[in-house]
DNA sequence: CAGGTGCGAGAATATCATTCTCATTGATCG
DNA sequence: CGATCAATGAGAATGATATTCTCGCACCTG
């Protein structure tokens, strides 16, 4: 599993500083430093698996930090010389997932040349990935944490939403130029709008013991969703 | 203020069991409960007000048991002799809320005759209440307790949005009644999608320090969310 | 009055996250 | 090699909260 060590990348910023150190101090410290990151990322990662794995386990994120330490057998000291906190581990995680999801996505639509037909394999993909009840199995981080972190921290979810953003943006912009969208309809807007709505109504449509109510389907959202932006004008 | 005294009313259901108790020993019963069941409700009245208050002034739904204990002038003991736990009190606090706001919102739009008149009403309406940076003052309930009680909770969610969903309901089926929907639309289906988008955009477009980017306005989700059923054709 | 019930006061318990202490290890440098 | 210092492990201590429990009083009600 391949990380982005948010934090690893935080402690090597200081090496390209603007300043006037010399470079051969640099490369030193940087030599003299590089073992030691270097082990720090494995703990970090170490904390990452073990995480991951205990939160595919119990198909929850409800985790205790005890539980990640001793499953990565490491001590309480080590986890809180590397993260600041239980929640800068768990965004770690959720930043991963979305990459991975941001990956998912791309690669499943890079066979079709429509941008509309780009797009309904994006909302179908982001729908399931989203949709509580199988998601809350495979990635609690999308259906549990997403939404309370929106809400505490939303600065952080806007730039771990950033690549998604950034694929859906690249579609709904080249459907525009091939003018099968509203011409008044600015991409990153409606890509944004297109994400989140998704996102939202797939998760809320999760557990409903009725059958006779809303169970929403990832039809009745994308249908939803074109209208909204080709403004019924449907070239596909 | 006036609740609906949620709890209460369950423990008024053994009242009407379908079983062969003679008629005079309910009333007895009931006449000798009677009294016991006022105090009740007074008291869940009073913890509903100081929680209210709390919430209020603090303009954050992290509360804690013992200051709802302590402004209400009440005891720990009591709490849980009402309450099952924090989480009833929250629930019941928030029903309330949605319930408030659906009648606000039935309120303002009475004075307008076309139903897609008060389906933008509705929408606008719906989006301020939900909006982070204005409501996380006055409703922290809908944008703090709502998203984690909808991942925790969803029966319940779904139980408090039903009021706010049967009146949008009630507009689109006489916006489709009027011919001003897509033809293809189930107005319930649509007026949970609405509503549910328009709730989560608002939400997800809180604190944006950042000028140069999402701000998603009411425009928009409006413009969005109409397109999106009336298919383009835009009698209003 | 006697007995029961509701309830105030607040101690006790349980769960976690986070911090702190102390001793060990392991690498680095003189 | 031996001193030193940073990173760690083990786990106790702290702090915040929710929830439960114990005791005793006050108020009905027959």
């Amino acid at each position: 599993m391949q990380y982005f060590l948010y934090m690893a990348q935080k402690t090597e910023l200081p090496v390209i500083t603007p300043t006037e150190e010399p470079a051969w101090k640099q490369r030193a410290v940087e030599r003299s430093t590089r073992a030691a990151k270097l082990r720090a990322e494995q703990r970090v990662v170490q904390f990452l698996d073990a995480a991951q794995a205990i939160i595919a386990e119990k198909g929850s994120i409800d985790l205790t930090v005890q539980e990640v330490v001793d499953r990565s057998r490491q001590s309480l000291r080590s986890f809180y010389q590397h993260f600041s906190g239980k929640h800068e581990l768990l965004l770690a995680l959720f930043e991963d997932a979305l990459n991975e999801s941001a990956r998912q996505i791309r690669e499943a639509s890079a066979a079709e040349p429509d941008p509309l037909g780009q797009l309904r394999i994006t909302v179908r993909l982001l729908y399931e990935q989203s949709h509580s009840d199988r998601a809350r199995q495979q990635r609690p981080l999308f259906t549990d944490f997403a939404p309370q972190l929106l809400v505490s921290h939303p600065a952080e979810v806007k730039v771990a939403h950033a690549p998604l953003l950034a694929l859906i943006t690249d579609m709904m912009t080249r459907a525009a130029a091939a003018g099968q969208l509203r011409p008044d309809l600015k991409p990153r807007r409606a890509a944004a709008m297109v994400m989140q709505t998704v996102m939202f109504l797939a998760q809320s449509n999760g557990v409903s013991e009725d059958e006779n109510v809303h169970p929403i389907t990832v039809e009745e959202v994308w249908d939803f969703c074109l209208t909204g932006f080709t403004g019924g004008v449907q070239t596909t």
